[in-house]
DNA sequence: GTCTATAGTAGGATAGAC
DNA sequence: GTCTATCCTACTATAGAC
């Protein structure tokens, strides 16, 4: 067993869990200053330690750092997403898969970016490829079922895919949207999302290609 | 006449026309490397300047490059959109009214997020301000007129910044999705995207709230 | 009004003592 | 495994000669 034992020694345990910790107060800093402000030595102060070296014992550096981040986001994002009821209607259920993302984009506005572009983080080579699994999975139950069109009408399989690649960025657009505005107003606008989304999703119910 | 004379002598004509050709090569900058990694010395050699304290005789500072290049950036967005026929059935121009935005975002890459938040940029308290004039004045003709409703299903003028905003951001959405893409598989992505706001604006046009 | 030179600042990363 | 100290790089901005 090496230091560096991803084993399970007890070390290794340890070491998993500062890691954590120090992503817990990497995900504070960028949800209050974005990502591009993330800054390793209040990082450090923030995380327990005295200065920025003592990070790169657990991580190579800041790059690996936000993409642990945005793994751990798309992650928490899916967690978000499972805790929509089953048992809504079928368009409900889209509405507020869509609309779960904008309550985790409102707890995380610094992470919005990440999520959207995680695949450029995670590696630069997919940079489309990032619609989260739990997204992807849900949707794709929901709004079609073997053939038979559910809640969406979808003629091929390259319908479903340009539905569900608009919906997430419908999505996104309203959570950057929504994060420009603050307080009492924000309130308002939660419940105003969700007529949105219920239009978009009646307008691709309908007759919706050429 | 003093030297920063803006009344329209020859000096203050040749300044201007030197602050036009700073932000054209800014624009560029923008646009090939976001705004963030915009860095004045690169933009100074770009714009025929040997080094980068030349420009603070026309700026003074990046911000005010930032927010300059900002505002000009809106208003070509606006005579972008002005091109959309005015003879197409209204929902088709609301549609293509956003593809422009789409096209104009294709061009200008380093933008989307500066024309989104322009108002940060330009005055940081009005951070929901900025929906392009232009946009707001053509959406507002054709989605409705004097009560009763047009191309878009509206209740109030309540309903009507719903609307706008909703196509506003649902946009946004897009083009950041969009930029994702490239090569010829963003080509075939247009059409696509015409047939989700095709699909959007039918949704606004049955009962769409509750 | 453009240049050279440089001040000032910030932040990522590393060496080496303990 | 955490610390002090420091290097290095990049960049905004200013001072002052020409």
């Amino acid at each position: 067993m090496t230091a560096d034992d991803k084993g399970g020694g007890r070390r290794a345990v340890l070491h998993a869990r500062t890691r954590d910790e120090i992503l817990d107060a990497a995900a504070e800093l960028v949800d209050r200053h974005g990502v591009d402000d993330l800054n390793l030595a209040e990082l450090a102060t923030r995380a327990g330690f005295g200065n920025p070296a003592s990070l790169y014992r657990y991580f190579a550096g800041k790059q690996e750092i936000v993409s642990a981040l945005a793994q751990r986001g798309l992650e928490r994002l899916g967690a978000h997403m499972q805790r929509v009821p089953e048992d809504l209607p079928p368009e409900e259920q889209i509405v507020e898969i869509c609309l779960a993302y904008l309550d985790y984009a409102r707890e995380h506005p610094g992470q919005r970016r990440l999520l959207l572009t995680a695949a450029g983080s995670l590696a630069p080579d997919f940079r489309a490829a990032t619609l989260p699994d739990e997204f992807v999975q849900r949707m794709f139950r929901l709004g079609w079922t073997a053939g038979a069109s559910g809640a969406i009408d979808v003629r091929d399989e390259g319908d479903i895919f340009v539905v569900l690649h608009a919906f997430w960025a419908l999505a996104h657009g309203m959570a950057e949207y929504d994060a420009l505005y603050e307080g009492p107003e924000r309130e308002l606008l939660r419940d105003r999302h969700r007529d949105v989304f219920r239009a978009c999703v009646a307008g691709f119910r309908g007759a919706w290609r050429r």
